[in-house]
DNA sequence: CTGTATGTTCAGTCTGTACTGAAAGGATCG
DNA sequence: CGATCCTTTCAGTACAGACTGAACATACAG
């Protein structure tokens, strides 16, 4: 995996591009697609080579990738340096991702929409309005948040038949 | 709205930085925020003023905004101005952000993942293990994009309907 | 115990994006 | 046809976050 084939680089590159336009940091959506293509788990020393970044930078990245659980490190024998490996179900890896940014960024939301909420001054003008609107934000997020608890709880398999469910209730109706 | 309320402000300043985790411009999603929780349509100025912004930066926000259709110049009588104002179905908002996020960032990664698939060269070592990867991945997208067609079809309430029925299905097969 | 390999931390630098302010562009009024 | 009001554009600046490299920490081998 030191030398990248044409398709490889185009992959990673790409990767790296979406990452920071949803928030996330160049080289960490690299390495994570370095290891998702790699058929055995890499050293750390390597992938800074193949990447060309800091050593350091992948450490901190590895870091990040492991607190989200889809990255891990794993030993091989007569070797000390860690090997990363990433987890290779796709499905399960947008799980875990946005779980965590459902608890990060989602949960905290509904948090100050709700402390908003009890802090409307009712004395102030247009209180009224500012409930209302309020409220429909905090409405949309607790739906999305209701949706997510039930996805979670279905296998996978089962969201595809919802979807077909979806299909016929939509002709039903339709 | 000249003067914002401490909750207000504080929905705006929270708006502000779930923005910026999304890869959304700071001031995009605040001027948002202002105009969502103004009851009335709001002139440039005004916004520049209350969030202590340059006018230019107001200009070319409210464009971006206006891109996403979520955000609209409307007249007032007697006033050269134009005054902008939310939309306030919050539903559709989301609606049509991600459907423009999808067509900015998920259809040019499938384009990206299909071309690549299509030219993993079957001499390179490794490009058995390539192929399979890369069509694991395709196939998400895939997926998240039927889903997503579907949902865009169903009317807001089915959705909810959908909700219930997974949570049936999910007992039936627990 | 010493030397080497590996991993982490952190201060400083770099880079891309956001933002400003000035200037130019339009529109409407008198 | 100026004058005025409003908006947009754009070159330059400021800033936040990413990245580097050196110093430090830790573990293992001999």
């Amino acid at each position: 995996m030191a030398e990248l084939s044409r398709v490889q680089k185009q992959y990673i590159l790409h990767w790296g591009e979406m990452g920071t336009k949803w928030g996330i940091n160049r080289t960490v959506a690299q390495i994570h697609a370095l290891l998702y293509l790699s058929p055995q788990a890499v050293p750390a020393e390597e992938i800074a080579q193949t990447l060309s970044v800091a050593r350091s930078n992948v450490s901190t990245s590895i870091r990040e990738l492991e607190t989200w659980g889809i990255v891990r490190a794993v030993h091989v024998l007569g070797d000390r340096r860690e090997h990363y490996e990433s987890m290779k179900d796709v499905w399960e890896m947008f799980r875990l991702v946005i779980e965590q940014r459902k608890r990060r960024e989602i949960d905290p939301t509904r948090e100050v929409l709700r402390q908003c909420l009890a802090e409307v001054d009712p004395k102030e003008p247009g209180a009224e309005y500012t409930r209302e609107r309020l409220e429909a934000m905090a409405g949309f997020f607790e739906a999305v948040t209701e949706l997510y608890d039930e996805m979670r709880r279905l296998p996978t398999g089962t969201v595809r038949k919802l979807l077909r469910m979806g299909t016929k209730v939509r002709k039903k109706e339709g």
